[in-house]
DNA sequence: GCCGTTTTCGGCCCGACTGTTTTCAGTCG
């Protein structure tokens, strides 16, 4: 049975906690690194650290020693890590808070705490106010203006940024650049480009053969707020909508090094480069260099550069160091999903339940994407707030699609979004359910349950020979509700078993599986759908996100229902209908 | 504290920018 990696990630907390102390405690920043690293490979486990730690194979995983795994061990026997609550007698647990200052770093966070007793954000802000930090030594006033501006944004907001609000900031700016001259190429790098559902801050790299033009030009941008840093060579701005945008130039030559170094991530280039180290090759921004002769060998291209280690081109969304460095050398790495490889959308809706234009339209919509089949999912009767469409709406609007199908190219599929009532049946009997092409199912009401009750729940909706889709699996919405109590491993293992798929919803409110969850049912073998969850025309293009989530997850077009072409799609969405042959 | 197609000890990714220092430490990505 496989369980939710609760443990690992309570884990992964502690030791980011002793990295923390241990890094204001002035340790060695090798022995930080390690706890980090450690937190890390368990935050990516992708089974239980139990499991793990039962077969006595703590010590394999990567960044986990005999020292670490004593630890591990230590809190799943106890409940406690000794070595971690004697640092938290020696240095208050506030003190961290203050390493999440920009511009703060754990010397001078030391520093101030030792001199004058600064051991919380609050306490800092005052004594930055009343200029009593002025005391301590190399502290003067450009550093106390620099730490009460680190304390303003802290505040101000620490949430991160959602994907699209994000890439439309970087598309304004990057075309404000481009129509200002001076810049080469401009490509938008760093965890946007890898699809991360959140952003903190935006990446921009330009060639150009005049670097101090295309700065000047950033800065002076009419939406940048104020100016972070500035040199010869790089820039950090905030920018109005309370992001901060990074900005690097390279020449053309070092375009590729300078692409790989800006999307990182972090943990992923540094695992390059201690891999590049090995071989006597050293990698920078401007490109990868033989450390004996000192000539570069790489830099053009990404290919290049990867190429240089003797490792195939990763794709962005893979780089996180969660494996794919691995599967990279060993020639494993997925043969991800891409657009072209999608011939339809399972999950729409239209003005008779709670979508905002008429079937025609969504049909045409659809069409003009090039679809081979969409799927009409209205909302079905205990959807009361989405006008959900009861039994002889459903069969009118069945009857509706067959009338219209003669006129288009597209495939139309009826279909529904049916309601999972609290006991885990459905909102329509199987006779209605029977006439559908594809069912999702999906949880509307009474989101509160216990944990059982709502695992039981969407188990057994899963076992409904006529379901086919569960949709929205967790039911969060982002930043307004927060995902459901349920055993979601239980969940996609009768998912598995049923052979039933699981969505990917690419609705920017809820991304639902997320990247992990994905992943994690990509692991288990479970099919998925990406579907667009439309309400308005526009919304067809959410699928963009769902294939970003789903290329994060490593899966491929060979695990998602929707790129099976239409005759395969139905065969299997009906194979386990009374009757049917298998 | 981890780790080893050179090593079980001696390494551990790389460079830009800032502020405060008179030659560099701290911080960031």
């Amino acid at each position: 049975m496989y369980h939710e990696p609760v443990k690992a990630l309570e884990i992964a907390r502690l030791f980011h906690e002793m990295a923390g102390l241990l890094e204001v405690q002035s340790g060695s920043v090798f022995r930080v690194r390690a706890y980090q690293r450690a937190a890390q490979t368990l935050e990516t486990l992708a089974e239980s650290v139990e499991a793990v730690a039962a077969r006595g194979e703590l010590g394999t995983l990567p960044g986990i020693g005999r020292d670490l795994a004593a630890k591990i061990g230590e809190y799943l026997a106890t409940g406690r890590i000794a070595q971690l609550e004697e640092l938290r007698t020696r240095l208050p647990p506030t003190l961290l808070t203050l390493l999440e200052i920009r511009g703060l770093g754990p010397k001078t966070a030391k520093l101030l705490y030792d001199r004058l007793g600064a051991d919380s954000v609050e306490r800092l802000e005052a004594l930055a106010e009343s200029g009593e930090i002025l005391r301590v030594p190399g502290i003067r006033e450009k550093t106390r203006a620099n730490i009460l501006r680190g304390i303003a944004l802290w505040k101000a907001g620490r949430a991160r940024t959602p994907f699209p609000r994000a890439r439309a900031v970087a598309a304004r700016v990057t075309e404000a650049l481009a129509a200002r001259g001076g810049a080469d190429r401009i490509e938008v790098a760093g965890s946007l480009r890898r699809m991360r559902e959140t952003v903190k801050d935006i990446d921009i790299l330009v060639t150009s053969t005049e670097p101090q033009r295309v700065i000047k030009t950033f800065v002076t941008l009419p939406s940048v707020l104020e100016i972070v840093a500035q040199g010869d060579t790089k820039a950090s701005v905030l920018h109005q909508e309370g992001l901060q945008i990074d900005l690097r130039v390279v020449e053309p030559g070092a375009f590729g090094a300078a692409l790989q170094y800006f999307t990182g991530s972090k943990d992923h280039n540094v695992r390059i480069r201690e891999l590049a180290r090995r071989q006597a090759l050293s990698v920078s921004e401007y490109g990868v260099f033989d450390e004996n002769t000192g000539a570069r060998v790489a830099g053009t291209t990404e290919e290049d550069v990867y190429g240089a280690l003797g490792l195939p081109w990763i794709p962005p969304e893979l780089r996180e160091n969660a494996g794919e460095i691995e599967a990279a050398r060993a020639e494993r790495l997925p043969a991800l999903v891409t657009r072209a490889a999608i011939r339809g959308d399972l999950h729409t809706h239209t003005d008779w339940s709670d979508g905002h234009h008429p079937l025609e339209q969504l049909i045409e919509a659809a069409q003009a994407r090039g679809y081979e089949y969409v799927v009409v999912s209205d909302h079905s009767k205990s959807a009361t707030v989405a006008r959900g469409l009861g039994a002889d709406a459903l069969l009118a609007q069945i009857a509706k699609i067959r009338e219209l199908q003669p006129r288009y190219r597209i495939r139309i599929l009826a279909g529904s979004e049916c309601d999972v009532l609290a006991d885990g049946t459905l909102d329509f009997p199987d006779e209605i359910l029977r006439e559908l092409d594809v069912v999702l199912a999906a949880v509307h009401s009474r989101f509160t349950q216990p944990r059982h009750e709502m695992t039981t729940r969407l188990v057994r909706a899963l076992a409904n020979p006529y379901v086919n889709v569960l949709a929205h699996p967790t039911g969060r919405l982002i930043g307004a509700r927060e995902p459901y109590d349920v055993d979601l491993d239980a969940v996609l293992e009768a998912a598995r078993a049923h052979g039933k798929a699981v969505e990917i919803n690419a609705s920017p409110e809820r991304l639902d599986l997320n990247d992990a969850h994905a992943r994690r049912a990509a692991e288990l073998g479970v099919p998925v759908a990406i579907s667009s969850d439309t309400h308005w025309l526009a919304n067809l293009d959410n699928l963009e996100l769902g294939l970003g989530i789903a290329r994060r997850a490593w899966i491929g077009p060979a695990q998602i229902v929707n790129a099976l072409p239409l005759g395969e799609l139905l065969a299997w969405a009906h194979r386990r209908r009374p009757g049917a042959r298998e």
